[in-house]
DNA sequence: CTGAAAGCGCTTACAG
DNA sequence: CTGAAAGCGCTTACAG
């Protein structure tokens, strides 16, 4: 491997010279200058990230944990990150912790053992404050991504509470009252977030809400179970608002299963959407969320805090925008 | 931050014993490695990833670097990267090229400079040699991993020519002529050689394979126009066989937007399919690759690369499976 | 059974 | 305009 001692060499310098060709850190006089170049090229010297990154204690690189970045949602969060990082000449270091918190603790400590001047997370389900006070004997700057804390954290993620309302609203002026929520794993902020609104935006619509009709599951087997025990019970409902990709795939295959139609037997909506979902007949009322610029905005908040830590945390929620669609076109059957 | 002096004054040894604690390098007497536990547990003591490395020479870390982490196959193949990787506490760098030669390529530069071990590559669709020839010169080990190249590389990918044979031997079986390719870029190895045989099986069927039934583009926009273009000819086609997620979610649109039914209309097959592909009517013939293995072989193959840089490059191809379902179920309606 | 010291490849005051 | 030297936090022969 060619380092900066074989260049200083050929090209008759200093290492210390070559270093500050390199990184445009003090005036080299130009004849010199051209004789480090040629050096480097001719050695095809390339610079150790790690070294530079141990002298300066500043690697340059931020860290990513998502809990699925298989996910569409995720996957868009990712390239916001990514771009944004990349524009400001910042590797990513990208893990999966695949909702398992223990994966995630290990991504943690595998990314602050290599330095990286932040870090990013999206939470895993199950995670617990494990993680996070993880960073209070550090001084790693972290930002939370999506699924947000009621602790002061530096946080992006999405408004969750007036989509539901607004849905809710929807579907009631259609004249359905027997509406299921597929909530799931409610340990995920967002998802409770979800649940809670739900709950309230049916008060609010004079409409009780009742259990049977709201799916809280932290394992797939056990959602379907509830949406089937939802769809078969003896009142079943005109409507069905799924809270996340996830959750409205397991809702769609039951639904398909009964052979129930959609819109004439059962209107949907769901959160965040599939890939290709244009080609879904009909096409899927969908809540989408900013997740580029939700990935994007994290990664500033990010950079902005590793420039200065002090200063109080910020909260960021960007809006989703509801996509009405043929899914919840038609009133209840009933 | 705490470094291995502070633990060592706090438990009164050397960095020395410190460090073969840490590693388990050599012998250390029961009370003082007590000792130096107790100390990196009081000062919460963190592995300096960076300062390892360098002095080792080698952070057993791996780069990847896939076009589309967002697809559904190359999620399951970064999965399968991963948990080899782990399993062999060997930490990921993930990158994506998003299909950009110029990002491969810094990519590809980013994770070098962090003196990753190995890298696995799915080269971006134009990709020329550019990226490869970077590691003639230097000695990191590079596994080619999906898209694969006539060079002698370390490599994995999927066996491409024999499932296209098999899927036109199974159309024409059912009576169908005129099948369409939605080859898309055929710069791609993977689509070049799934094209390749389509014309090869074709002309042992005894079918002309016609040139406006082959659907090459590189790009999304005259992909769709050159799918319309043969659904709209004199004798359309009355089957479709789609060579990626992408080209099938183009070649579904088309068929949908001219209000075609597929089985009564129009048979249907594709290679990779969707996610929740399940909730499709009719449920698509898939052709589905074994990506976790793909990824994992592929980690395999470049840990023992990097444990013995001696012996020849191996070619690995692994079998997808051909799941028929409903959208192949029909004859030719014609 | 353990320590002192060299050195991995850089950056950056200090000095001229 | 440029160089000599210290030091980032580790690992690892060498020595006892």
């Amino acid at each position: 491997m060619t380092t900066m001692v074989k260049v200083a060499k050929l090209a008759g310098v200093s290492i210390s010279t070559v270093s500050h060709v390199l990184n445009g850190t003090r005036y080299v006089g130009d004849e010199t200058r051209e004789r480090v170049l040629k050096a480097i090229e001719e050695t095809s010297y390339r610079q150790d990230a790690l070294a530079r990154a141990m002298r300066r204690s500043r690697t340059d690189s931020i860290g990513l944990i998502v809990s699925d970045g298989g996910e569409p949602a995720f996957a868009e969060m990712i390239r916001g990150v990514e771009e944004t990082a990349a524009s400001q000449g910042i590797t990513l270091l990208l893990a999966n912790s695949a909702e398992d918190p223990e994966r995630e603790a290990r991504a943690v400590e595998a990314l602050l053992e290599r330095r990286v001047d932040g870090l990013i997370l999206a939470r895993a389900a199950g995670s617990g404050p494990g993680a996070l006070s993880e960073f209070a004997n550090h001084d790693t700057p972290l930002v939370l991504m999506d699924r947000l804390s009621d602790d002061p954290y530096d946080q992006v993620g999405v408004e969750n509470r007036e989509p539901v309302k607004e849905l809710v609203e929807h579907l009631v002026s259609q004249g359905h009252e027997r509406i299921l929520l597929v909530a799931g794993d409610t340990r995920v902020a967002t998802l409770r977030e979800r649940h809670e609104a739900f709950s309230e935006a049916m008060t609010a619509a004079g409409i009780t809400p009742l259990d049977h009709l709201m799916v809280i599951a932290s394992e797939a087997g056990k959602t379907s179970a509830g949406i089937d025990a939802a769809l078969s019970a003896a009142e079943p409902p005109t409507a069905v608002i799924a809270c996340s990709t996830v959750l409205a795939a397991a809702a769609l295959q039951r639904i398909q299963q009964r052979g129930l139609r959609m819109r004439e037997d059962i209107a949907f909506a769901t959160f965040d959407g599939f890939a290709y979902a244009d080609l879904f007949e009909p096409q899927l009322t969908t809540v989408r969320q900013p997740a580029f610029r939700v990935g994007a905005t994290a990664a500033e908040l990010l950079t902005k805090r590793i420039a200065d830590k002090s200063g109080d945390p910020t909260t960021v929620r960007l809006a989703p925008t509801i996509e009405y669609r043929a899914s919840t076109d038609a009133g209840p059957s009933s």
